[in-house]
DNA sequence: TCAAAAGTGTTAACTGTACACCCATGC
DNA sequence: GCATGGGTGTACAGTTAACACTTTTGA
């Protein structure tokens, strides 16, 4: 990145950032474009600065890539080994984030040759050790699933259960029973029934529901078990 | 620490070490003897030398204090907010174990006045951010539990379940049905009737039980939940 | 005989899971 | 009519949680 900042030497970020579109999940990737990993392809990172914490930094670098802002990023791990980097100390620490995919803005910085969304299953080499990096993220993304409410700036304002449903199916790489995951999502009650329906082709109209904002934050805080 | 190694500037590692003994639970803390934080609490941490990892340094430094070799420390987070430490710009990757307590031999380095044990409810003030490290520690620690076996090494070889279900309560800070207890932990398979009983006290002796190391390992791997 | 901890049994409420089946729509 | 996804009902197995009860010991 070309920053006028002060940096701090070694320290690196590194953001894992998922995003999930058309019942997909993918992951945001660069494709280095100057340096020994000229054409590899590897996470988006950023030097730390001196002014600003690894959370501020990975926050700044998310807005950089995708014109996001206000998107809460998950501190991951940092990873330290002495060899990760070839020929030098640095020490990263990972974040990730899910959002909704959007393919109009992401735009690669000077140094980069392309940003692209990859499915999580057609994710290529990566440089470094990133790809430990990206497993260690979904397999904290897929746990996390289970335990706090998702959707929220995913999924459209309203939305049928389906959609939902095809959302949880996406990130944990599995179906699940409809009526039971009906019911099970129901029971939680952080959707509003808005009471509207959606005709959708050459079968009954779905129902519409919406987040129910403050039960869905509630639930983030208290939390919960999603076996099915 | 006053080793004769090369340092990375900026950068330490704090482990927080809890530890088990007569049904409760402590966390290892140092008081300082130098510097501007003399006299103050604080958890044990240490500088990252240039040819280690943070993982590597962690362990050493826990070797230092308690003489323990071979104890898994769990990576928590990386504290980087540009005012945590006054003064200087410090990073720090915190680490926690749980471990068995043992009073005898741990032993404060040059720079410290004390090394303690101290219940994790009468911690006094600590120096820095290490309060909410803790906190977090105790948290991660609590999550935890509930989700892999615990146990080996912290109680004796051959142990009733009465002192494991002291153990969980301990930990969990609450108390558990004693019949719903045992049977709870005997369905996940990883004890073994010892066959043998010990008499303690006035009144029917109690069965012994060991781990069923394989068994325990793989559960690990696994996970469950573990409510009551 | 009594207290104390060890250990068994029983029940009611709730969950997980599978799957049968009806509903509303477009073609 | 019938295919398609929307949606309800139900039934069985297993789990959770509370608590009554029996067992074995030492004093």
């Amino acid at each position: 990145m070309s920053q006028a900042k002060k940096i701090l030497p070694r320290l690196t970020i590194d953001n894992v950032i998922f995003a999930y579109a058309d019942k997909q999940l993918s992951v945001l990737l660069i494709k280095h474009g100057e340096g020994r990993s000229k054409g590899q392809w590897g996470l988006p990172g950023d030097w730390l600065g001196i002014n600003e914490s690894l959370e501020e930094r990975a926050a700044i670098s998310l807005f950089d890539r995708t014109g996001l802002k206000n998107i809460k990023l998950q501190q991951l791990q940092t990873f330290s080994a002495v060899d990760r980097y070839p020929g030098k100390r640095i020490i990263t620490t990972a974040f990730y984030t899910l959002i909704k995919q959007n393919v109009q803005k992401i735009k690669p910085s000077d140094d980069e040759l392309a940003v692209n969304w990859i499915p999580v299953n057609k994710v290529p080499k990566l440089i470094f050790d990133h790809k430990v990096i990206l497993k260690h993220a979904l397999k904290h993304l897929r746990t996390q699933v289970r335990h706090v409410p998702i959707g929220l700036d995913l999924l459209p304002k309203k939305f049928t259960l389906l959609e939902l449903q095809d959302l949880y199916e996406a990130l944990l790489d599995r179906s699940f029973d409809k009526p039971n995951f009906r019911r099970k999502i129901l029971k939680l009650h952080y959707l509003i029934d808005c009471k509207e329906s959606i005709k959708a082709g050459k079968h009954r109209p779905a129902a519409l529901y919406s987040f129910d904002r403050a039960a869905y934050k509630s639930l983030i805080k208290k939390g919960f078990s999603f076996s099915l």
